[in-house]
DNA sequence: ATAGGATCTCTAGTCGCTATAGCTTCAAGG
DNA sequence: CCTTGAAGCTATAGCGACTAGAGATCCTAT
């Protein structure tokens, strides 16, 4: 049995935020030692790690919530599962496709100036000015970068 | 002299997002009609075109902050203003080359599962266990996708 | 005059943590 | 055995950039 700390060295995820999976009930609420300390053992590790694994790529914390639902469940088909990882993809493509439409206008906004004054600085006209835009940027409100 | 809807609808900005760009200090505090709703000019609307266009460029708002006091001084050299788009360009860059990763790796779990038992399915497999990731993900602990 | 939409203020919620304060428990050294 | 310092505990508040709701007021049109 691990105590808090060394699950988090463990698994590379912080003490608090574990509590706080544990307060959100993505983790189960642990084991207490006699002085009312955590234990973890092999199970919540490997959930823990799982957890990691799919923050690291991109899962949302309700995504990941399913995600564990399905994993406790191996006789289930996987097309839930398949569909959540799916649409990250999705999400993922459409951040690219916005992200690169951003770096070609920071390019080129920073291309074009010469350093001068602010009164001809390209940032600032720019920014000013979506005209002088190569493209249009998120339609929708979404403008989370 | 517009209403904070018809701003609102100039710009594109959300009649709430605007009292809040207000309230921290973004925008000035508006005038007021004989009763107590918000008025604005072509100067703030300006400003708030301006903000509009640097978040959908990515920007944060406490770098927009600073960009609007330098757009508000034309005689100043606008070094400031292209460090900051550098440093945004810069941030762009990272985020890019990490969610390039991410989809790879996405499309790499989809691809290799066909979709049967939970138990048989290569995206909860891959999740379970990052010896089956082509590459690493992010090193540090920001895993904001 | 009245209906309805628009606006007002204020508070709380979102997401995924992170930080702080003030306490208790544990492990190692003397 | 006793002390010290690290590690743990709970509870609360804060981050960024908004969004949503309640309940009151105002403005416009018929
Ligand atoms: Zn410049
Ligand atoms: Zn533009
Ligand atoms: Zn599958
Ligand atoms: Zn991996």
């Amino acid at each position: 049995m691990l105590s808090i700390g060394k699950l988090s060295r463990a698994t590379g995820v912080k003490v608090p935020t574990i509590r706080y999976y544990e307060q959100i009930g993505l983790l189960p609420e642990a084991e207490r030692s006699s002085g009312n300390q955590r234990l973890y053992g092999r199970r919540t590790q490997e959930r823990l790690a799982f957890i990691r694994h799919a923050r690291e790529l991109g899962f949302a914390l309700e995504d990941i919530r399913e995600l564990l639902a399905l994993a406790d469940d191996p006789e289930r088909s996987c097309a839930a599962a398949d569909r959540i990882a799916g649409r990250q993809l999705a999400a993922v493509n459409a951040r690219l496709r916005r992200l690169e439409a951003l770096r070609d206008e920071l390019e080129r906004m920073l291309a074009h100036c010469s350093s001068g004054r602010i009164a001809d600085c390209r940032v600032i006209e720019v920014l000013g000015n979506h005209a002088l835009c190569g493209h249009e940027h998120a339609t929708g409100d979404d403008l989370s970068a």
